[in-house]
DNA sequence: GTGAAAGCGCTAACAA
DNA sequence: TTGTTAGCGCTTTCAC
């Protein structure tokens, strides 16, 4: 059997209060007890039962992590992040995919209840927004808005959708193309979206502009290639593509190898999100601030759990980086 | 305050021995009871404590994963077969980024052991195998071997060095580079090094190769730029690649883009891993069966925490993905 | 300084 | 069918 606080105990000659005493460095302890308690336990290989502490303290130190899918390189990296923080923090991260389904995202809220969570960061949104209210429990929802009264973190997607439109604009782009997931799925990849729209319309009448979405909520790559192989062969006269997402840039990239279109002489391509396998195709993207974001995810769940107030809503600056697609 | 068994029994006027038979489905239960209990439960937004189940149960229905880096695409989409799996088993993820430090890989298995994981995956290696030893917990490794009696899932990395190094052979390859990370971190990678040195070995006094490896642990890709346009610089007159990893052979197709050398006419060019960046590059590249990996990881995991012997050494086969970089 | 006892929320004998 | 009791491993009064 494992080891408990009562062998400790029984092998040094004490009661398990002193145990404990020693285990949380509570009140006074005699240094030879102290050492004494230490060498036993190093000996048995005794590791306190996190469980029993929980059940006592109502704190268990982990926090949930719901996410569409930590296959996809954004949530890769940002999870990274959270990780690290977390860990620094004495946080332990219990991982979700909801894979964009609604029914596998409540099934986890309620595991995550279940397993007594100090509370969640959501960067998966399929559910009703009264679901997540009434989840009555730290939240943070990251690159999601869900309410208004629940906090969320976001770089500043407009701010990124007038970059990167600019960027085309500046470069000469006459006939430009916005791609996106579905919009429906994300105010926020909206605004990037509205930013293009806006900063296209007052261009002269011989500018033409294309928005194409997929329709699906998943990452399906495959899906991705068929939007971006369509596009050209509908608009084979494209010399600019803004793809909401580097993922999604790296298609537009593959078909104009496959067309024999020169980038960026003959189409232009900027992406979206900063992620380190953009940048092994020298892509020009949109980078968000990856490491913050998800670092103040977790810095503001922790205030929330320790009672404090944060602020509802943090908009994070973008960057341009401009490589070789451009 | 949270709602407890006993809430709901003063509610229906029961004791808290009957919800918990409800609540599991134990014993002869009046159908008209459990209407009731279900009602309150619903109506008081009851959620079973699973930390008080864990205790009693000496189960916590959760199995940590190790990783060196969960940002990496292979361990992502890797993490995410691992995950669909376990929660289908009922089963949730506790995650670990190793980040390939010696003292957090084994802090968090201390940690880990506080929690009571049932069991670990682990995906890391950087202690002694003595170390993993002492463990005493359900233990599979996952494209690592640690030692001979902790049982391991990896792909055939000898088949997939033999693959990858004959197909630029026969692309009538007359300079090959073998680019990996650190040999001595992986056991297996250095089988793909094994398997590219036994097939060039029977080569033509004018055939050349070159092996070349990053000495730092992580997976710094500007590191890996590095190394890669040293390569060419130091040999610019090689025609064939294979990159021990997707993410490294992005790299070398970025300078050969940046030098203007055409692949594969000029240089071919092979990864491994099968990750789908990769696919997003029509690269060519020995594809790993992770989603397999994945989930043999967890089942041997659960089988051997269900008390059942499993396989020490399981060896999943390869395949080539010929695709536009050869 | 140290220990006895109660209790965190739940389940599993054992009774009734 | 249902209830009483004990106890999972730990921490925390309250005594001594």
């Amino acid at each position: 059997m494992v080891v408990t606080i009562k062998d400790i105990a029984e092998k040094v000659g004490v009661s398990v209060t002193t145990i404990s005493r020693v285990l949380n460095n509570r009140g006074y302890l005699s240094d030879s007890l102290k050492k004494k308690v230490s060498e036993a336990m190093e000996e048995m290989n005794y590791q306190p039962n996190e469980v029993a502490r929980s059940l006592l303290r109502k704190k268990s130190h982990i926090i949930g992590l719901i996410l569409p899918d930590i296959s996809h390189p954004f949530f890769g990296e940002v999870t990274k992040h959270i990780e690290a923080f977390a860990y620094d923090q004495g946080y332990k991260l219990m991982l979700c995919n909801s894979l964009h389904h609604k029914k596998k995202e409540k099934e986890y809220i309620d595991l995550l209840r279940a397993s007594r969570v100090d509370g969640i960061i959501m960067g998966s949104h399929t559910m009703s927004v009264k679901d997540y209210m009434s989840i009555n429990l730290p939240l943070v929802t990251l690159d999601r808005q869900i309410s208004k009264s629940i906090p969320f973190i976001a770089s500043d997607n407009y701010q990124g959708g007038v970059l990167a439109t600019q960027l085309l604009l500046r470069k000469k782009c006459r006939k430009i193309a916005y791609l996106s997931g579905n919009l429906r799925l994300s105010l926020l990849a909206k605004q990037r979206h509205d930013a293009f729209l806006e900063q296209v319309s007052g261009q002269d009448a011989q500018f033409q502009f294309i928005v194409k979405q997929t329709d699906l909520n998943g990452f399906k790559y495959k899906e991705y290639e068929k939007l971006v192989s369509g596009l050209f062969q509908e608009h084979p006269d494209l010399d600019g593509v803004f793809a909401s997402s580097d993922m999604l840039a790296l298609q537009v990239l593959k078909q104009c190898r496959r067309l024999g279109k020169a980038v960026p002489d003959q189409v232009k391509v900027i992406g979206y999100d900063g992620i380190s396998v953009g940048d092994a195709e020298d892509l020009t993207t949109i980078v968000q601030p990856i490491k913050m974001m998800g670092e103040l995810a977790v810095r503001y769940l922790l205030l929330q759990i320790a009672g404090e107030q944060v602020p509802l809503e943090t908009i994070l600056p973008v960057r341009l980086s401009e490589k070789a697609t451009t």
